[in-house]
DNA sequence: GTCTATAGAAGGATAGAC
DNA sequence: GTCTATCCTTCTATAGAC
């Protein structure tokens, strides 16, 4: 059948995604891509226009959620309640979806602060809505130590307790995390 | 007097601390260190045999610090007051000394997972140590993950508060992170 | 849509004069 | 101890055939 491949574009995001995550963008080479692929350079310059814009594929695709996210949380009240289910919402994110994008950005963090296009967010600046949207404005500089920490939290419970401590135990993490961030913005 | 500048070697990991830690170690290129430093790429060649010794001469010189707290930790009993005592210890180090290395390895965190020479541990390591020692081994799960996240908050506290989440009010997040830790492994 | 071939740039590293 | 000049490799990116 030989059939006409339509969804390069997508395979090339993934194996970009994961080697970008392993090695870094700048260590990541094209030809590296193509040959995981097995196509050539110039295929994927077909597909893409520079080693940037893979990179802006990725990111780009991912940002709706996270712009869905704020909007949703700006409807709601600012309260305990609102907080915790903003945690609940930021968690299963990170569990179903997020994963393999949160360790990407942790792995190019000077990249992820720059801007991509003239015209668009830092994806750094993203993170710092979602932080916000967890931390209560009128609280006290403890309070908002606590939330950010209780992000933060999630986040490792999630992607970094195998990579940062690795350890025996194979509790659920994320649900720990979930249950910890709770108190921390209590 | 046209000194003879026996400080080049040192001023030479500076200048690169600094530059690795903005813009990553791999978009650093040795023109730019030498640029600024107002020599040739040539005269680095004189004090390092090549870029990546450089990055070694900054991670080795800040070794010893790690080996030794983890070294006075490992002599005291393995209750709670040691985890405070060991947290302090922590804070006042991330708070004198290793603000900018906390930066810099944050910077280059894939590199960070690899080791440089053979017979060395990768700097990465040095931090799962660091936290193996607040996090109580014999204690649940939920234990050590809040351990953890007590030392990440010790290192947000003195570093990232700014960069990570901008906030109006200049509170000592570092005194916070502080007690915040506290809570977290009572 | 993928290939070969190659241009063009940049970086790491070395040789040898001073 | 620092310089100029140069080499070698690797990478991004493009041109043009199939």
């Amino acid at each position: 059948m030989s059939q006409a491949r339509t969804d390069t574009r997508e395979r090339i995001e993934q194996v970009a995604l994961k080697l970008f995550t392993e090695k870094g963008y700048d260590r990541t080479s094209l030809r590296e891509i193509a040959e995981q692929l097995g196509v050539t350079k110039a295929a994927l310059y077909y597909h893409f226009k520079s080693k940037e814009e893979i990179l802006q594929g990725i990111v780009s695709g991912r940002r709706k959620d996270v712009q869905e996210l704020v909007d949703w949380a700006s409807t709601l009240p600012r309260n305990l309640e609102s907080r915790k289910e903003i945690l609940k919402r930021i968690a299963a994110l990170v569990e179903s979806k997020w994963r393999p994008m949160i360790r990407f950005a942790q792995a190019n963090q000077t990249r992820m602060g720059m801007r991509h296009a003239d015209d668009e967010t830092p994806p750094l600046d993203y993170m710092r809505q979602l932080l916000s949207l967890v931390s209560d404005a009128g609280a006290g500089p403890t309070a908002q130590f606590k939330s950010i920490l209780a992000v933060v939290g999630l986040l490792i419970g999630a992607i970094g307790m195998d990579t940062l401590f690795p350890t025996e135990s194979d509790a659920d993490f994320s649900q720990i995390a979930l249950e910890v961030a709770f108190e921390l913005i209590s």
